[in-house]
Parts: C-alpha cells; structure tokens; sequence
DNA sequence: CGTGGCCTTGAAGAATCTCAAATAATGTGG
DNA sequence: CCACATTATTTGAGATTCTTCAAGGCCACG
C-alpha cells in the first residue's frame, strides 16, 4: 500500500554500478527524496544531503514474507527503508524467533552489524517493500570527511541505543496492558510522523509477532486487545486498529503508578 | 578492592587543564594503560592508542552510592571505568528505577547521551571506583582524523546494542532460571576476560538491582539463587557466589528448548 | 467449497508476585 | 563498645497474572 515510487525501479541486489548516463532521473538520492527528513539526512545541511547524493544507493524491493538478511549474514549494507515494514529478529536455539523490532520508513536498518562485521539480526519485510541499500564502507568513509555526517550517524546509532533501553524497561517492568498501550502508541506516534492518521491504523504484523516483541504469548496479545475493546480503549477488527481514547490508552501506558 | 592504581591520583572533576608540566609520571595515557585491550584502544595500533593520549582523561574517583550522571544531564563526556563497578539505570514513573546494565572496568558508559545531547540513563558507583572522563568532543574530533578510531567508536556503539539485542531476548523469552544462570555466566565471563576467578566472586550488586535488571522481583532472584544451591550448580552466601557446575548452569541457560 | 492460517475465547495450570515475618548484616549515636 | 535503628536477604503462603491446551470462527486462496 502507499508505493510512493518516484520513478521505475530496476532491482539492484548490490551495490550499483551504473554510471549516470545522461541525466538519468531515476538515480536515488537523498537531496530530493520524500523522507529526507526522517532518514540518515536528517540533520544535515543541504551541501551535506548532496553529498550523500555521490553514494548511489541500490535500491531494492523485497517482497512479503522475503527476508532482506539473516543474522551471521556478512555485514555490508546498512538498509534504509523507503516504503512498506520490516521486522527485525533473532533466532533462539529451538527454532523460535524473538522479535527485536519493527521498521518503518525512513528508518534504518542494519546498525548492529558494524560491532562485528556480520549482521546479528535478520530483517524480514511483513509486506512488499522497498530499500536503499547504503554501502557501510563507503558511508563510513564519506562520514571521515564530513564530522557533521559523522555526527548525524553516530547519532543514530545511539538513538538505536536509546530506543532498546526503553524496550528493555517495558519488558522488565509492564503487565500485559502497559506493554500493549506502549506499543500502540509507540506506533500511533509513528506513523503520525509520516502523516498517517495516529488513530486509525493497519497492523502490518501478526499477533505472534507483536507477542514475541513485547513478550507475551500470542493469546495475551489477543485477549489485551479485546480487554481494551471493552475499556472502549479502541476498536479491533483483526488487523484493524482504531484508538478511540488516546488518552485513556496513554494512562494505561502509564499506569506504572504505585 | 583491587584498586590497581599506578600512581597517585588528583580528583578532576571536569576535564583536565593540567598541562603537562616537565615529565609528569602520572598522567592518565591509554597507550600505559592495564586496561587498554579491554578499552577504547581495543583494535587500534600502537601509534592510533599513542594519539589518544592526546586527549588528555580527567580521572575522577566515585564512592560507594554516588552518582557519575543523571538521566537527563547534559552529554559531554563518556565514561571508562578503570576499577569497581557500575550501574545503569533509568526512573520510571512513580520513583521505582530500571536498571539497565552494569559496567565493569575497561567498559564504556555514556554512548546513549549522544543522541540527543542528554544523558538517557544515570549512572551510579555501587563500590568505590575510578572512571577516566573522556570529552566526547574532542573524541569524535579526534575520530575525524583517524579512520581507524571512527571505526572503533562505532563498533562500540554498535556492540552495544547487540548487547541489549540479547537483553531483549532474554527478557522477552525466558523464565526466572534461565535469566539468573544468563546474568551469572555473563558476569563470571567478563570477571574472567580481566583477570579474576570466573567462578568465584562478590555480587557488587543487590537482589533487588539483579531483579530489576532481569525482570523479576528481588524475592524470586532470591529464591532462584536457593533453587541453584539445591540443584548442587553453585553455593551463595549473601553476596558470594561459587559456581560449582557451570556446565549445569550453562543448561539452565539453554534450556529454551521446548 | 474445502483447506490452512490467523485470531478469539474458555478453562485449567504454572510461574511469578505480593504480603508477611524472621534473621542476618550494617551503620549510628551515645 | 554497646544498644538500637536500618537495610538486605531468605522463606512461606496465598493471590494474581500469564501461559498452555483446546476448540471454534473467520477469511483468503486455490
């Protein structure tokens, strides 16, 4: 849904080689891209989005249900979603999956594998979707010559940092209504951000997968929704959300009062 | 305990304006450091650790119970422990805390304020304990010029959030033995990586601090720690722990299975 | 129109939490 | 140096939350 493409799309699994030939107006860049200021530009000055520009990303589409890389994978690229969710996990011994996160457009993916050079969670798209893929070598290097892009990636790999300390503490320290409303709102939040209505929404992943993300069982996942239903917190209709009472689900977000 | 000082020690509280006046024996310099393949040189050459010397660490000493940073204070420095240990935590709503890690010498603190320029968590001493104050300025200036630094500050990034990759996995996924016998593997992992018995050593940390960062109420940590006494895995007094069986407890730990 | 996947709901069971009390360890002030 | 207050830990018993197991409904798809 929402393939806000610019252009016709070429698959590119690696990096591209293309030389512009003409005044190619397909190339992607991020200086005239629609989600410039959510994604890795953001922050920058214009001369420094430019830049950006001379990397050339690849751009890929991966399909539902596709995965775009798997943990133990070598690390090359850093991915930058521009259309349509990813999740990311972990395989735990047992064949299960836990779910480290969900990704929206603009958002970055790929950051834990600078640690050792090989990726430690897989990324699956949970509908069609397209990415920039960003060659790390090549950013890293652009970055030592500009501190401000520097900065800015720096940044977000903090921000990445930031966001698992708040995930930690809602799964060290929430019942099962906390942690829905969290989510709910983290994702309320979010599309907002990407002028999306924050009431009415279409969950892209299954019951399992939030349950694996928040920590809890499918079933919990389903009865909490139902509980917030009859809360006349929201309305539920499968994958259909539509918050009624932000407010009501922001207290019973926040209700880690005594 | 332990504290392998190597000469005496000024309390800089800020960063150091001491020049260095004729050969100063006890200036703070990576490249002499005990800890420096634990640290931020980790990777580097010889002559990329000498140009951290340039940097110049304030060294402070934080007692027993005091506080390095608060959440929420300005980002200017990050943290190496250089002897006792450290919690992270963040406050919840209705004053109860999250603890977030804990940090040993040679590890780094701090990476989470560069997000936004604030400090996300708090950082405090739960022993007397040394840290050398590195401005995060200057580093990533520093990182500028050398490729090889950049390299190493991002890996340390991004290590840690692999590290709280698996934090989730463990919170999100496994019950009060498998998270006990997690946390303590760790522990005595890093215990042995800087010298000490993996086997044998003193909790710095309360029941209730463990509980808060495994996800669990201090009484179950205590009731979890008895179920191992029982199960013949290690003997606990108080705060001393002996493991007795580590292959035992590693199976508790990998008893994801179904 | 049948099949499989996903979701909902119920009921029983298990794990963890809460409350409570006893003990041990630690620090304080006289 | 002792009596006392305070804090940390352990353990028990009952309450609660969440999980497990099971069954049935809905929907998309071939």
């Amino acid at each position: 849904m929402s393939f806000a493409t610019i252009a016709p799309i070429t698959l590119q699994p690696l990096p591209s080689r293309t030389r512009e030939l003409a005044v190619a107006p397909l190339k992607t860049v991020c200086s005239s891209c629609h989600l410039r200021d959510l994604c890795l530009p953001c922050g920058l000055t214009g001369d420094e989005t430019e830049s950006l520009d001379r990397l050339k990303f690849g751009r890929r589409k991966i399909a539902a249900g596709q995965t775009l890389y798997r943990a133990g994978a070598r690390f090359e690229f850093v991915y930058a979603v521009r259309s349509g969710t990813f999740k990311s996990s972990l395989l735990l011994a047992g064949g299960r999956e836990q779910v480290s996160g969900f990704h929206m457009a603009g958002e970055l993916m790929g950051l834990d594998g600078v640690a050792n050079g090989v990726h430690a969670s897989s990324a699956t798209a949970l509908e069609d979707t397209e990415v920039c893929a960003i060659h790390y070598g090549n950013l890293s290097e652009l970055a030592a010559q500009s501190g401000n892009l520097q900065m800015v990636l720096a940044r977000l790999m903090s921000r990445e940092i930031v966001r698992e300390h708040s995930l930690m503490m809602l799964l060290g320290s929430m019942n099962a209504e906390e942690r829905l409303a969290a989510f709910l709102l983290n994702l309320s939040q979010r599309l907002k951000a990407r002028g999306y209505s924050p009431s009415e929404f279409h969950l892209r992943m299954s019951r399992a997968e939030i349950g694996s993300y928040l920590g809890m069982k499918l079933e919990t996942v389903s009865r909490t929704f139902s509980a917030f239903q009859q809360q006349r917190l929201l309305d539920v209709d499968k994958k259909h959300v539509r918050i009624i009472d932000i407010d009501g689900l922001t207290r019973a977000f926040e209700a880690r009062v005594h």
